[in-house]
DNA sequence: ACTCCGTTTGACAATATTGTCAACAAAAGT
DNA sequence: ACTTTTGTTGACAATATTGTCAAACGGAGT
């Protein structure tokens, strides 16, 4: 017999933290956008450090383990661009405040992300990346460092996710329809310039 | 006679918040980083909310500023796209959790950024989204909304500037030297990329 | 020497936030 | 019916952080 109330803290704290961007939010919060008692927090989670590094963990697991079955999937090169694209702007949409974290928490140094993190740094990259270096050579890619085919990638889709709300504002976007017209039209531009500028 | 300790607290906490990133940096912190008395803080900027804000005022100010000159300057398109290029790298490298705070705060219902972001959203911008129009139309860049050639180029460097800690993570990048080579090809990468995939 | 001024300090009170605990409620097992 | 286990609550103590204030300091001007 599971326990409902502990599910159900977790998966409304990630909400809070990573898709609201209540980063720190306190026990309270928690526990109020949860709609339960605060000292249930405590009681299924210990500490709110805790609680924050089981959601966080998790989320970052999924993450992983998704990426690197597309890294090694049995598709055309161009496919697994397109399936990464697809799902780096499905989970940055989900969770656009767990960079933001990530970022901030790498700077702190007391941070034990690092054993979170750290797998990422995975054999399915490396693999990936020498694909990325064949296609270099046959001329699919343009030539460079074959990493800096991924920070494209990464850069060109999660940025302007990530950094929605900022752009709205400095491009006087006023209206949601506006920014998904311009949007829309980026993972089809974003294949374009990864592929030499050349349509499929 | 100007008072140095009110500069000096000030200089630091740009540094404490947007370039180390402890962006909830306690008063105590800030003053120990200043390297002065606690009390300080609040004799000279009252509280600490206030002299955030004026902090991040000042920067946000300095950085509009040095944007909107580049979108008038009389130069080249080319070249204008180049400086760009070359003051965010800076600006970023200097800052680079501004914007980390900026979309945390954006995030809150409660901000009144608004009021220091929305002056961003100036004339020079529109008058460089036009002359990116006329750019397209040539057939010199690839002709997307205009909007998009500029969130291109945000998103490919400052990305990898405010996520470098987080890159050499993922891709296992030990030293800092290894990622400076990898960095130091994306300059001429993202203009080769920006302007259709031609050099020069 | 004295005064005035801006500057600096330590001590204080107000507040917020945390984790714990003992008590209570509800469900499950006997 | 009872006991045991699990879940839930309010109250509490410990801690951290904030802003304020009165007092001390130090130099410039008289």
């Amino acid at each position: 017999m599971e326990c409902l109330t502990e599910e159900h803290i977790k998966q409304r704290a990630k909400v809070l933290f990573f898709t609201t961007g209540i980063l720190d939010a306190s026990t309270q919060e928690i526990a109020d956008f949860a709609g339960v008692n605060r000292t249930l927090v405590n009681y299924y989670f210990r500490s709110k450090k805790n609680l924050f590094h089981i959601v966080y963990t998790e989320i970052i697991t999924e993450m992983r383990t998704n990426f690197a079955a597309i890294y090694v999937s049995n598709v055309t090169f161009r496919e697994k661009v397109e399936a990464l694209i697809d799902y780096t702007t499905e989970f940055r949409e989900t969770y656009p405040f767990l960079e933001i974290f990530n970022i901030q928490e790498t700077s702190k140094l007391n941070n034990r992300l690092e054993t979170v993190l750290r797998p990422t740094c995975m054999e399915e990259t490396g693999f990936f990346l020498k694909e990325i270096e064949e296609e270099m050579k046959k001329g699919t890619i343009p030539a460079y460092e074959p990493i800096n085919f991924l920070i494209n990638l990464m850069s060109l889709i999660s940025f302007p996710i990530v950094m929605k709300p900022i752009f709205r504002e400095i491009f006087c976007i006023s209206t949601e329809e506006q920014y998904q017209r311009i949007y829309n039209q980026r993972k089809e531009m974003v294949m374009t310039i990864l592929f030499n500028n050349v349509n499929q």
